[in-house]
DNA sequence: GGTCCATTAGGACAATCGCCCTAAAAGACT
DNA sequence: AGTCTTTTAGGGCGATTGTCCTAATGGACC
């Protein structure tokens, strides 16, 4: 087996544990047992369990902005785009109600073990705050496009926390629905020109 | 010193380190160091460390329950206490924009670690909940009231993830703003009975 | 002063952690 | 076949973990 697959498969194994299991409470044990390799051979594809957290967080950098291109190239129109972001909570709501949103969950541990990796983890919610701001930027939501693109994101990880809290997935349902009604009126506000309002 | 206090000061010192550091990330001996007690004088107070968790969440649902007793005896309006929830994001936003959600960070952490002290933890959330349902009920929203309470819930703790991935205090006041607008549509809605709306 | 119980300090314990070294195995190329 | 590099297995390292035991200390009461 090349050091390529390997290492991918290292990669791979854990980053599922990391969102499963949280990054400090996975051990180089638990990646191996999976993988199935000998605990020493990690040093040889990573000097550090940190490289490891790198690697982990470039791959899903690297996916998220593969799914963003698609969701582009589906689409022409930004709100159907944005209604893909926010399909992400169902489609993925098993998961979510037990785990979390796996950017949310891993900026917040980082956060708190002040770890040196914080800075590339945000960047994680970056990728959606640039791609969901060009979005509304489209919809003709000017200078408020950024605002929005974080509002967005922050109502959705809110739904995953108290998804997670209550193991419930139909509230994850009853909230989407809220969220695509917002959509709606965003469209329609930013459809007619600033009027009558104070 | 009697038992009774050193007791508190561990519950003291380990609320705080488990909401800063988080639960599985904090030690005995960072407990020890802050509180000035010996390692091994855990035990006569606590057998385990789930046992100072359980005392831990304890004690933030009592502190919980006079804080919303405060709320509820300081105004007879129930839109004014609701306001007084949201305020805590603005009374505690260093914090949050540091760590977290004090509530909401250890469910999810919890959760990750499949600790059977979840249900206990979860019943934090559910206090608020509770307490919110009843405004929104007195706020005259009926058979909705639930789902409002839940959604004020969410909303808050997108806010605060979303805050601590950006360390970003201003991102919590606009959110706020608009989470007090949000308000302010529910007791209109509340106030007119069910006229054209299909 | 003597007795008793509550409280504490200090350390031992097995297990696990991340990390690192070394020798063997596997593959590629001549 | 022989040589060299890549990849792996296995185990040891010191540090730290949660847990537990025991002896010493403290103050309260007789």
């Amino acid at each position: 087996m090349s050091a390529r697959t390997t290492r991918c498969h290292i990669v791979d194994a854990a980053e599922r544990l990391f969102y499963r299991r949280g990054y400090a409470h996975t051990s180089f044990s638990d990646i191996a047992d999976v993988v199935r390799i000998s605990r020493g051979n990690f040093y040889y594809h990573f000097k550090t369990k940190d490289e490891i957290l790198d690697a982990v967080i470039a791959a899903r950098a690297t996916s998220t902005e593969a799914m963003l291109a698609r969701w582009e190239a589906d689409s022409a129109d930004p709100a159907d785009r944005i209604r893909s972001f926010i399909h992400i909570l169902i489609a993925n709501r098993a998961d979510i109600s037990r785990y979390g949103c796996p950017v949310g969950t891993l900026a917040t541990e980082l956060a708190k073990l002040d770890h040196g990796a914080q800075a590339e983890a945000n960047r994680l919610f970056t990728q959606f705050r640039t791609w969901l701001r060009r979005q509304f930027e489209q919809l003709g939501c000017g200078p408020e496009a950024d605002a929005l693109a974080l509002h967005l994101l922050a109502r959705s990880q809110g739904i995953a926390t108290l998804a997670t809290a209550g193991h419930d997935e139909t509230f994850i349902r009853r909230e989407v629905a809220l969220l695509r009604d917002w959509l709606t009126a965003c469209i329609a506000t930013a459809a007619q020109p600033e009027t009558s309002s104070d």
